[in-house]
DNA sequence: GTCACTATACCGACTAGTCGGTTTTTTGAG
DNA sequence: CTCAAAAAACCGACTAGTCGGTATAGTGAC
């Protein structure tokens, strides 16, 4: 019960948050060691390379992606408002897992790209069978990239003032009374 | 007339071309020099460090802002519409500089950082004169960032396809829509 | 002569990955 | 349960290579 982490958890966990909060540069294999508490030589003995890291970091946002669909599918009325709310959170395991890809996208890592483009096309098609409507689809996921964007941002002290969640939900109010 | 551009702006031109495609890792000084066509020597000529380069970079994105804020200022009824238009022309001049410099504030350059919170503060403010209500100003704001995302995840060929102009444009039809 | 470079060589710091060796955990025979 | 052997987990020094930056001699245009 109450499983301390592995070290292989803690150091994809290392590898991730590195990622999100100091850029691609800064996660070298010493560094991820470090913050996981493990010596270089531990951080290889379960990851052969680089590569071996991010492999662990794609199943795992592979994984938070799929349960995420899962919460839009079991309840469609709720699940544009729900991914627009969850862009917001910042500190959830999966934003932090998808910030850490699309850094890794940034850094023009074919397989990150094709697994983002990947997820991107099943929450399009979830938030299509719930909300029908095209380009309603477009706006809320556009909204909610903004939204991420603007956190991701945020996070690393780069924004003038937090997104405020208040204000989320007086836009979500607003796109509410379109009609379509 | 038709200069060709001077070394200096090939340099940044370089500088700037190598963070949006390619990431701020692959952005070495060798890698610059040889993509503006000089050799390591000549970049170093004239600038003395690579933070000297980032410099030129900012302030080039300060005045290409500062051009597109008084776009902005001279025609607020459309400033609205030009602000969300624009974020999907990712090959403008604003758009890969501003892309550019957030790499580097991915990647926790604080100079960028500031820089970043800076314009955005500006663009907020200008739209608030243009369009008087706060939460369709965020909402716009918001818009903008998720099309300017995903189209530098697009550029890096990562999205499942482009967003459509004619899409944004209907966007903005539903938008336009909104009694507030 | 000066400016705007080219070309090349070099240094120190850093980085990915290797490797021999050590510690910890698991196993299974008596 | 006990204890030794085997397997798994981990350590840290080392190697080969990269990067930012420095240095320097030389070239052609003005």
């Amino acid at each position: 019960m109450g499983h301390a982490p592995s070290t292989v958890h803690r150091l994809v966990d290392a590898y991730q948050d590195i990622l999100v909060s100091d850029g691609e540069r800064s996660a070298t294999l010493d560094a991820i060691a470090q913050r996981a508490g493990v010596s270089k030589g531990g951080l290889t003995y379960h990851f052969k390379s680089k590569d071996e890291l991010a492999s662990a970091l794609f199943e795992r946002l592979q994984a938070l992606v799929e349960a995420d669909l899962e919460v839009m599918r079991a309840d469609p009325g709720q699940a544009a408002t729900y991914y627009v709310k969850s862009s917001l959170d910042v500190a959830s395991p999966l934003e932090r897992c998808n910030m850490a890809v699309t850094r890794l996208a940034q850094g023009s890592h074919p397989e990150a790209n094709e697994l983002l483009a990947k997820c991107r096309t099943q929450w399009f098609d979830v938030l299509m069978d719930a909300v029908g409507h095209e380009d309603m689809v477009h706006l809320v996921m556009l909204l909610g990239d903004g939204i991420y964007f603007n956190a991701s941002l945020t996070g690393t002290g780069a924004m003038p003032e937090e997104t405020d969640p208040a204000t989320i939900d007086r836009i979500i109010g607003l796109i509410g009374t379109i009609r379509y």
